[in-house]
DNA sequence: GAATTTCCTTAGAACTTCTTCAAAATCAGG
DNA sequence: CCTGATTTTGAAGAAGTTCTAAGGAAATTC
């Protein structure tokens, strides 16, 4: 497997290409936008991998770029904390996938290997699933058992968070910090309210539970 | 790292056990499907090698019941030759690896090595076991024998540390510090009573006592 | 073997956390 | 700048947890 990564901070870049190595991938990089999107068109990769912010070309100009020219290759946005917007925007503007900085390595690589499979597979969309639930990332619909569900951008973001976390408990603060960007200050309820709202749309309806609290620790997305 | 076994050929089974001793693999076996889910179900093993055909309970059975519990462990499946439908219908039922008998016993090593490096990497699901009981902190689960224990965040909190520091005499008072993060002062008799909580849950249904009162000294956590 | 200390057990009071509702504030599109 | 949708706030009530206090049991000491 092959991906570009287009990145700025050379040690991040470093870093990374070092790291994906030792995974048995193989890594091009571009430190700006413009000789990304040279190096992109003028190769097959698995997956593309870039920063938003950067010097001259950014990340949405890239991929609006791209797709302009036909490359369809799978495009993971990195954004930094403090700049949720850019999720939605970059999702609309056509990108795979994103996800917030700092991150673990490991999930970059989980979410590197996703893409690359499901490209892999033929379909191109994205998509998280747990038990009859499914959340496209591209044009943003959730359905459960078939049933369509309509959820706002915050509900949206929260129940992607459940999905690409299943099976963990996860507590309050970390919801708030990273769904909402925000750092918890506990006078707020909003995380409880959300839970709510998600909660009567995609568990109500149905006989199965899949949203469950973990009184003094948070909530789980599990099924049984 | 440790493996469960299941295969009804008993010289199948020592041969490989000592095989795999010897390159540091501790390996615990059963003759047949059903003491094979339950030990799984009880214990954390890395890797789950298992025969497909096998008195009771099959390897495809085995799979479906292991994952109905929740438990991911990654599976190699053996099968005999002339039985390649099996390949399939195994992989289907959620089966991570396969391999045709006879094999290399070299094959089989570097097979169980590559799924137990894949689940490391992949998941990061931290448990913590002791004698039949296992807490984890991932999804705040705990059970002894298999069976379900559900616990409040102080127990939880409680057992934990029991659980980290197993066979040492723990004081009330490092309790008091350690759990409660409190000095303590020797009116209170919060541990005493939590203490009672923890054995009436994780005790008291079974037979074999688990944590034990040294008189003047405080807790231990040992089997025996 | 009585007194003393330490530990166990129980119930419920005090406290925290979670759920829900409704209204206020904010945002986005016409 | 009006309107409807979305997000956030506040507050009340329910549910669940933690802790205190007190009496009884067990071990230890004298």
């Amino acid at each position: 497997m092959k991906i570009l990564l287009i990145e700025d901070e050379k040690k991040v870049v470093q870093s990374l290409k070092q790291g994906l190595n030792e995974h048995q991938i193989e890594v091009d990089f571009a430190y700006d936008g413009l000789s990304g999107s040279l190096l992109a068109e003028q190769n097959c990769y698995d997956v593309i991998v870039s920063d938003v912010i950067m010097p001259g070309l950014n990340g949405f100009d890239l991929l609006l770029r791209l797709r302009k020219n036909q490359i369809r290759t799978p495009v993971l946005m990195l954004t930094a904390l403090g700049e949720t917007d850019h999720k939605v925007q970059g999702l609309d503007a056509g990108a795979d996938d994103y996800m917030v900085k700092p991150f673990e390595f490991k999930e970059l690589l989980s979410r590197i290997r996703a893409l690359a499979r499901r490209s892999a597979e033929g379909s191109n969309v994205s998509t998280l699933s747990f038990s009859g639930m499914n959340i496209n990332l591209t044009n943003r619909e959730c359905t459960r058992d078939g049933v369509r569900i309509e959820l706002t951008p915050k509900e949206f973001l929260l129940v992607e968070y459940f999905l690409r976390n299943p099976y963990r408990a996860i507590s309050k603060a970390e919801l708030a910090e990273k769904v909402w960007d925000i750092t918890f200050d506990s006078n707020s309820n909003v995380v409880e309210v959300y839970i709510n709202y998600v909660r009567n749309k995609i568990d109500k309806p149905f006989k199965k539970k899949l949203l469950h609290t973990v009184f003094g620790a948070g909530y789980i997305l599990k099924d049984e």
